[in-house]
DNA sequence: TTATGCACTTGC
DNA sequence: CAAGTGCATAAG
């Protein structure tokens, strides 16, 4: 029997990357196992921390003292050993820590809470007593340390064996439970009990029939009480007679429970997407992996080929995932995804309550959900036999996150499709170029679904040169032609979609006379006047002061609101066009959980005329009486020193020019640019992505970045400029001898926005094509920065950054 | 991440 | 010389 367990403990160090291994008591050698929670003492004092059990031993090579398992958190493992596995290759890939690995594959509410408690002892003094404890039994640690005084009297105190110091590690899962009436008695016993009851008590006449059909089973009190017509009161004194018990049950947090989702049946295919359906189903059972690359415009029809090949891995008694940039932006996708496979289907997105998540992911690991859909983090789920996993609009950046473990979901989901044997299916109407490109060498298979489904042409798209409407219009955001538009639509009762590329561009504050910015205080970005709290924020580390009235610099009193937010947008429409309804979904008006859902519902009804947002609603949304699209701002994004900006131009006006005309009546998009002959415009205007990708290549392929190159971003930041930017040099020294020579080192260079909170940032790009010692040299490097963040200065590494700023 | 030991300064 | 502060260190 297994003594040993090595356990992976809550300390995210570079020292601490690796087991260690603790005795496991006798009373427990039988039921622990590889993949379950523990909680461990670790360190020199009495800290208890969680740590996930890797491997059970016999025997260690540490040849100190092992310290034992304190506590068994779980009765069966989290983590299975696919699981485990894809921590040890999520961590080397990412440069990331092996135990922050793991907890991002679990829900949220699976990590351990630290509360430090201080308890009196049998030596506690009664003065002690009375002003620390007042009778309390244990009391909060950080209550009683407010100051150091304090805490310098509460280490004599512990010195003096007077107060104990205890560690408290609280799970924070929980489980929701309905309290349902359930009968020990027997049909024959029912039916003797009726005869009991006084004449005239139907209630308690109903509840015994009630029991009796429920043959044993429990059933929950509200549910019973509805369906039987019987009080709370009466059920309380069949309790007292002893004819029913009431029993605590589990139930799930259902977040869709109580949305009527109607049951749909697959759709008639057209020949493309048939051959595109044959291809994925043929290679669910083949041993092999394939990936496709499915490509199709906006009405295509990519949904109904993922919904019936996900049907033919279930068919075979598979499972199938399904990933979506953010579905509480894109709730259509889950009504789709649940009407054809119903309580088949787990829901894992941020909009989820942690509860929520908690519970599907349970119902996901018993294995009472076949189907997955979900965002980023749903790449983890825990389904077993996976058939098929499905990447929808693959391009898009949420897929990879912004902070440790930086993984993107691609790659999670190719890595999952390697051990399951299962296809990946990668849909998009504008695949990201890496995608694309490795379609085109053969590493991908392509599908293309060429025709829109319902034999719609695409919308016309006219650019307007903004310039030129500068010159003869006084300063707007909305050319002549926009306008005119927007008013025939209005005169036809047909609906118009507005979007703001929020992206670089927000309101701020400047003064006309001395051409002040305010600006944050601890970042390098000018803040945000936002009209609903009448404040001014800042967008990156959440500073918030009040709207100045006169200029902080100059005491004039020409301080003015400049820049283009959705809210001043709002603001001269109501202007420009009185009698329009208009709906403005942005971060502020959707912020509270569901409004996105009850605005776009909104909208979806024909309550208003024009919709207003940002990017936000470039996304998924499918309403047939939307004829009108405009961009305001094309080319806000197209300034940024990113060498991604063009693609991310171009995908965002085809996304949203596919808003347009979705059902019978043709629609028109309006893009409004300073910079009308881009080609990243000009290839949207005709809905031309292999045009783009053709442009785009050469662009890459001459500036030498992906997909001809791989890039690793390096980035440093301390709250010294000159520390940050002298060790960025002496890391750039130490780095060149030791990567190939055919490898790009570009920079330091400050980061585009330099300052965030205070922090001062330089990054280091590694551009390469083969580096056998990269991984090496990284994994070095971060253990070699360990003295230096103990020092305030922070290193990140992130492999295929998205965003270079 | 965090408690501790040790080196060193500070205060009486 | 005791107490206080600061930092390096190691964690089974």
């Amino acid at each position: 029997m297994a003594q040993i367990a090595q356990v992976l403990v809550d300390v995210p160090t570079m020292q601490t990357n690796r087991p260690y291994s603790y005795q496991i008591p006798a009373a427990w050698q039988s039921q622990v196992q590889p993949g379950m929670r523990v909680v461990v003492p670790f360190g020199r004092g009495k800290r208890r921390v969680q740590g996930f059990v890797l491997k059970l031993d016999e025997t260690t090579n540490y040849d100190g003292d092992l310290k034992a398992i304190d506590a068994v958190v779980d009765l069966a493992p989290v983590l299975n050993p696919e699981a485990l596995e894809m921590t040890e290759w999520l961590a080397e890939s990412t440069f990331s820590f092996r135990i922050t690995c793991a907890q991002t594959m679990l829900p949220a509410v699976m990590r351990a809470k630290y509360e430090k408690q201080l308890r009196p002892t049998s030596q506690t003094s009664a003065t002690v007593e009375q002003t620390l404890f007042k009778g309390h039994s244990e009391v909060p640690f950080d209550d009683a340390a407010q100051t150091p005084q304090a805490v310098s009297e509460l280490l004599r105190l512990q010195a003096a064996g007077q107060v104990d110091v205890y560690y408290q590690v609280k799970n924070q899962a929980r489980r929701k439970t309905q309290v349902a009436v359930k009968t020990t008695l027997t049909t024959a016993e029912l039916v003797a009990a009726e005869k009991t009851v006084r004449t005239g008590a139907h209630q308690q006449l109903a509840l015994l029939k009630g029991l009796a059909t429920l043959n044993g089973e429990t059933l929950a009190q509200k549910a019973f009480s509805e369906r039987f017509k019987v009080s709370e009161a009466t059920i309380r004194t069949g309790a007292k007679k002893g004819w029913l018990k009431k029993v605590a049950v589990e139930v799930y947090r259902d977040p869709y429970a109580t949305s009527d989702i109607q049951p749909t049946q697959p759709l008639q295919l057209n020949p493309e997407q048939q051959v595109a359906v044959d291809q994925i189903v043929s290679a669910i059972d083949q041993p092999a992996t394939t990936t496709f690359l499915l490509e199709g415009v906006t009405g295509s029809g990519k949904t109904e080929v993922y919904l019936q090949s996900m049907a033919a891995a279930l068919a075979q008694g598979k499972t199938a995932l399904m990933l979506v940039p953010e579905i509480s932006l894109t709730p259509q996708m889950v009504r789709r995804v649940k009407g054809r496979f119903g309580k088949a289907v787990a829901v894992l997105h941020s909009g989820l309550s942690s509860g929520e998540k908690y519970d599907e992911w349970r119902r996901i690991q018993r294995g009472e959900a076949q189907v997955v859909v979900g965002a980023r983090s749903a790449v983890f789920a825990p389904l077993t036999n996976l058939g098929l996993i499905v990447m929808d609009e693959e391009h898009e950046s949420t897929y990879k996150q912004d902070d440790a473990p930086r993984y993107h979901a691609r790659q999670v989901a190719l890595w999952r499709s390697r051990y399951h044997n299962c296809p990946v299916v990668l849909g998009s109407a504008t695949p990201s170029l890496e995608t694309r490109a490795r379609a085109e060498k053969g590493v991908y298979q392509r599908l293309v679904l060429a025709d829109r489904v319902n034999q719609r042409p695409l919308p016309q798209v006219s650019i307007i040169d903004m310039k030129k409407e500068m010159q003869q219009h006084a300063e707007s955001n909305f050319s002549a032609p926009l306008l005119v538009a927007l008013q025939d639509r209005l005169d036809r009762h047909e609906q118009s979609v507005l979007m703001l590329n929020r992206r670089g561009y927000s309101s701020f504050v400047l003064c006309r006379d001395c051409g002040f910015v305010l600006k944050c205080p601890n970042c390098d970005i000018s803040l945000t006047l936002h009209m609903d709290t009448h404040t001014m924020k800042c967008h990156y580390c959440g500073h918030e002061e009040p709207i100045p009235r006169v200029c902080p610099n100059c005491h004039s009193r020409q301080i003015r609101y400049y820049g283009t937010g959705t809210e001043k947008v709002e603001e001269e429409l109501r202007d420009l066009l009185p009698d329009a309804r208009i709906i403005r979904m942005d971060n502020d008006t959707t912020r509270k959980k569901g409004a996105h859902a009850k605005l776009l519902a909104q909208f979806g009804s024909g309550d208003a005329d024009i919709l207003i947002g940002t990017q936000m609603i470039a996304k998924g949304l499918d309403f047939p009486n939307v004829t009108l699209v405009g961009v305001l701002n094309a080319d806000t994004a197209l300034g940024l020193p990113d060498f991604r900006a063009s693609e991310r131009t171009f995908e965002l006006l085809t996304q949203v020019s596919g808003r347009a005309g979705r059902a019978e009546k043709s629609g028109h998009v309006y893009i409004q640019t300073f910079n009308p002959d881009h080609y990243a415009i000009r290839f949207a205007q005709h809905h031309d992505y292999e045009g783009f990708f053709k442009y785009e290549m050469q662009v890459r392929h001459q500036g030498g970045y992906p997909p001809y190159y791989f890039t690793v971003q390096i980035t440093a930041s301390d709250l010294d400029e000159a520390v940050a930017a002298k060790r960025m040099y002496q890391l750039l020294q130490w780095l060149r001898p030791r990567l190939a020579p055919s490898t790009i080192i570009l920079g330091p260079t400050p980061k585009p926005i330099a300052r965030v909170n205070r922090r001062y940032y330089y990054q280091i790009v590694i551009k390469y094509k083969q580096e056998p010692n990269l991984e090496k040299t990284l994994t070095t490097l971060l253990h070699e920065t360990q003295v230096q963040q103990r020092q305030g200065l922070q290193i990140g590494i992130d492999v295929e950054p998205l965003h270079f700023m």
